[in-house]
DNA sequence: AGTGCGGCCTGTCCGC
DNA sequence: TGCGGACAGGCCGCAC
């Protein structure tokens, strides 16, 4: 579910609620996720303050004065906001009691996310440490995924998707992109000049900060803290299309699967 | 080493 | 109306 601009509009929404703020615990309902949320979660949480609340990738992290909070949202997740006494629904597996009398309730049907503890730095953690620059930083450039290509046979959309290349370009945003930039997605990483790659870089962007813009994108299920869908759905111009027409030339929007997931382009704008 | 694939889960939708 | 199968915003771990 959550790309890059979901997981930022859940930062912004949360972070007012929870900055400064000292925890009172935590509920687990279901400590299954794609790894176990760890048995002392609550007690690790009991009292400590969240000095911030800062994204990483697709990683949320809640920086405590005692150690950090380590959040996916996986394929499916959301998290909501939600005054003390809320009911619960279906799949609201954890709750972070904060000291305001809020809910910090974490939801995810899939439960492809996970909660992570760390009393290290967060960004050292197995999980991160190995994830590629930030899209909307000076660090991510067009020499860079130049370079990085050189003799990758891989698709250029499955390229910019894997998370050590680049973080925050789920599958989404990955074939918008490459729509805006008229580079076909099946197209070998390692066979892009810099020049394209210098417009991939420029798409990414602007996709990316136009979707946080508009509040991230809801395809079925995504909701803010506030329990409240995106707004870049309508937006897509080649997502979810095949068979609609291109908006810049009218040729059929075709859809094929590239590392198993499905890719939407224009046959005749990008190549 | 890079690449491709299966798998993790539940919900939904589509065709029969 | 019911049922099976495909598919869904991510990403790990394992074979080759």
């Amino acid at each position: 579910m959550p790309e890059l601009p979901e997981v930022e509009t859940t930062r912004r929404g949360i972070a007012p609620h929870i900055e400064g703020q000292r925890l009172l615990g935590a509920v687990v309902r279901n400590p299954d996720l794609r790894w176990p949320v760890i048995d002392d979660l609550p007690q690790r949480l009991q009292g400590c303050t969240v000095r911030r609340l800062e994204r990483r990738g697709k990683y949320l992290l809640f920086y405590t004065d005692a150690g950090t909070l380590i959040a996916h949202l996986g394929m499916s997740g959301s998290m909501r906001i939600v005054c003390k006494g809320a009911e619960f629904k279906p799949h609201d597996h954890v709750d972070v009691l904060i000291g305001n009398g809020k809910i910090l309730r974490y939801h995810d049907p899939r439960r492809f996310g996970c909660l992570l503890w760390t009393t290290d730095d967060p960004l050292q953690h197995e999980r991160l440490r190995e994830l590629g620059p930030e899209p909307l930083s000076a660090a991510f450039t067009a020499a860079y995924l130049h370079r990085r290509s050189r003799g990758r046979k891989l698709a250029v959309k499955a390229f910019i998707m894997d998370a050590h290349t680049v973080v925050g370009v789920g599958n989404i945003y990955a074939s918008e992109s490459l729509f805006l930039a008229g580079i076909r997605p099946s197209l070998a990483a390692g066979r892009i000049s810099k020049v394209r790659y210098q417009r991939l870089v420029e798409h990414i962007r602007i996709v990316l900060a136009r979707a946080i813009a508009q509040g991230g994108t809801t395809l079925k299920d995504f909701v803010n803290s506030d329990g409240q869908a995106g707004y870049f759905a309508q937006q897509l111009k080649v997502y979810g299309r095949a068979g609609e027409p291109c908006p810049h030339c009218g040729s059929p929007i075709k859809q094929q699967l590239i590392g198993q997931r499905a890719s939407f382009y224009c046959p005749r704008c990008q190549h």
